[in-house]
DNA sequence: TGGATTATTAAACACTGTTTAATTAAATTT
DNA sequence: AAATTTAATTAAACAGTGTTTAATAATCCA
């Protein structure tokens, strides 16, 4: 079946030729302002082509969406030589912050924007297997974390959410533009100030 | 000059009109599916009226912003009688997240959407004072709570940041959906849990 | 009452995501 | 090789969006 292979190829081609056009002109101008008819200019088809390959909008940013996860995965490799549990989790949170620092657009896209969670919520059955590694990742060093006898008295679940909403919170706070908005002595190093504080907390409970 | 007076009421009066059917709009819809065909239906008028009242959509939306802030703030008076400064930092906390979780429409457009604060950058002289003034109440108590002999070798303004930042971050999650696609033990109790790990840290340090 | 000012509207502009039917191209069968 | 079936692609339309423009209706002032 070596031309149904060819075919399925040449399918899977124009498939990731969207989905190069979608990434780079969403990276430039944001998913919102992108539209469906830029996508097609820009690799020069119809926009009625696109729907021959994804549902809809949604489904194409759910795409690049799993990129995203799979770009943050990748920083996270450094960690595994990490052995001391609490350092890799100081660690994973700065690589965490770096990343939504480098790629502000795409952390939106992943943490902050409705539109591609929308797929993955309407698709209840299949489980979310990036946010879930990702997810996890973050609890098995809490729990480690605690093996070794920090954050005693605190339950794994409820202190990684703690945590995980700890980092989200500086940068989606900045992403959205709500530090710019108000009175910081020192807005260009407040995000690394806060942080700075909240792994001398790590450090003590 | 009685005459312009009651112009000015009565122009007044429209521009509240527009207002309160935005507000209902969008909260039952939310910012982005409500029109200004929506609106103009809603009030009667035809669409074009209201750009003599608002420069554009986001001048709306940025018009109920403050109606939150005030609604938020409205909230917060309770803790005037709170003497115990941690006891009120730890209070307040629950009263944002309740806050959130009783008005989730108006919270996103508070502090997640980008619409309303793009009329804020684009004003940068005029400070945001609704904002500065959550953010200082925020920030005067946990000075307090330094004061008090709290939060040793933490710097106010950074910490107060964090400490906004993990309270926004568990709620901003939650609205988003990002709570709901990852696999939690206890998904129900998962943000009283999390605060609950919130401020035995804050008792702590 | 006539002229200037203001409020209001209808209509248009340039977009948006998506669906439809028609068309072109390719593959398969006769 | 020609005819037919299947798949890929498109043009056009639908129903909506925010916003601007020029025309109209209402009001005010001299």
């Amino acid at each position: 079946m070596g031309i149904n292979d060819r075919k399925e190829r040449e399918k899977e081609e124009l498939r990731s030729l969207i989905l190069a056009a979608a990434k780079s002109l969403f990276l430039e101008k944001g998913v919102e302002k992108t539209s469906i008819r830029n996508i097609a200019d820009k690799i020069e088809y119809s926009p009625g082509i696109i729907y021959h390959y994804f549902k809809d909008k949604n489904e194409i940013f759910h795409s690049l969406h799993q990129d995203g996860f799979l770009a943050l995965m990748e920083r996270m490799q450094v960690l595994t030589s990490v052995e001391n549990p609490l350092e890799r989790l100081k660690a994973m949170g700065k690589i965490y912050m770096n990343f939504a620092k480098d790629n502000p657009d795409m952390y939106d896209l992943m943490f902050i924007k409705e539109a591609p969670i929308d797929h993955l919520a309407h698709h209840k059955d299949e489980d979310w297997k990036e946010g879930n590694n990702t997810f996890g990742f973050l609890r098995n060093t809490v729990q480690q974390c605690i093996q070794k006898g920090h954050f005693k008295g605190h339950d794994v679940e409820a202190l990684t959410y703690m945590i995980w909403s700890t980092v989200h919170g500086m940068v989606s706070l900045r992403i959205r533009g709500r530090c710019e908005v108000i009175y910081l002595e020192n807005q260009d190093s407040i995000m690394d100030d806060s942080y700075h504080s909240f792994t001398k907390i790590l450090d003590l409970i």
